[in-house]
DNA sequence: TATTGTTATACTCTATAACTATA
DNA sequence: TATAGTTATAGAGTATAACAATA
């Protein structure tokens, strides 16, 4: 009899590799985040520029994107799109006239607000599988694979 | 004095959301797995392919689609690429026409070990800043994070 | 009617190179 | 010379819709 295709595969090493689980879990946590916010229209990707701008208010482009570890140029378009939202703006810097001092708005100041309840309410939901202490660790290692690696 | 964009930004929440950490995991993984097979040819994603059919022979494309979560069409350029590469081949299925079965050639069993071999190690570089037993947690926690949502 | 492999297509994310205006 | 923002561009990766052959 010919196997079907939902019959359940053997994954072999694949499941015991850090990459892949890491990859899945990843490709979890994109898809409900993009649920959860995406009546707000903000992407993970947007959600980190929202944040770094929120805390570090007045730094250039060029700034933002090396913490968050991509290249400057896909920050045009990320910050075009937050300033179409009304969420940050491009003020001219004062003492170098090649760059702009990002902050939010004032409705990005409310907006934020929100959109924080938000994610942390989306990340308290994929909380409920863990243990007491078991998220600790697990931001922990996940720091620890990354040391030395990145630029956070 | 104004800020340099090498100063330490903070992250405010971004650090503690595992979303972010699983992120930037993923990525320092996916970077470093490239660099160390990149000369082999073989991405992270067709790595996955190799496995599945590795361990499942004569299993059709859609199913080896479904089990690493992705569209059946994404399957055909990967499986395309592989079999250029002589490390896969479609045979006609013996039941149903309109499919193939796929087998690793003898060519890609050789491959097969000799990529294991790079991958087990790349794995262990990375687990070197890993606590005894944490791996077997990490893996254990990503698997939980997954489950529900998930087809594996 | 439903499914397999395929094609065409599009969208996101990301990186590189080159340009301009400044420094 | 070097840097900030920008643009054009290209490459993955991924998803949808439609088609022909087959079930």
């Amino acid at each position: 009899m010919a196997s079907k295709p939902t019959d359940k595969l053997d994954f072999g090493i694949l499941h015991e590799l850090i990459g892949y689980r890491l990859r899945r879990a990843q490709l979890v946590f994109f898809n409900s985040f993009s649920s959860a916010c995406n009546d707000l229209g903000v992407s993970p990707g947007l959600f980190g520029v929202l944040v770094l701008v929120k805390q570090n208010p007045g730094r250039t482009q060029t700034a933002i994107s090396q913490a968050l570890g991509n290249d400057r140029s896909a920050m045009v378009a990320a910050v075009d799109k937050l300033e179409k939202k009304d969420l940050v703006e491009r003020r001219p810097s004062l003492t170098d006239r090649r760059s702009y001092a990002l902050y939010l708005t004032e409705n990005g100041e409310r907006f934020y607000q929100q959109l924080v309840d938000r994610v942390l309410q989306h990340e308290t939901d994929l909380e409920a599988v863990l243990r007491p202490g078991e998220k600790d660790l697990l931001i922990d290692i996940l720091m620890r694979l990354c040391a030395g690696r990145t630029s956070d």
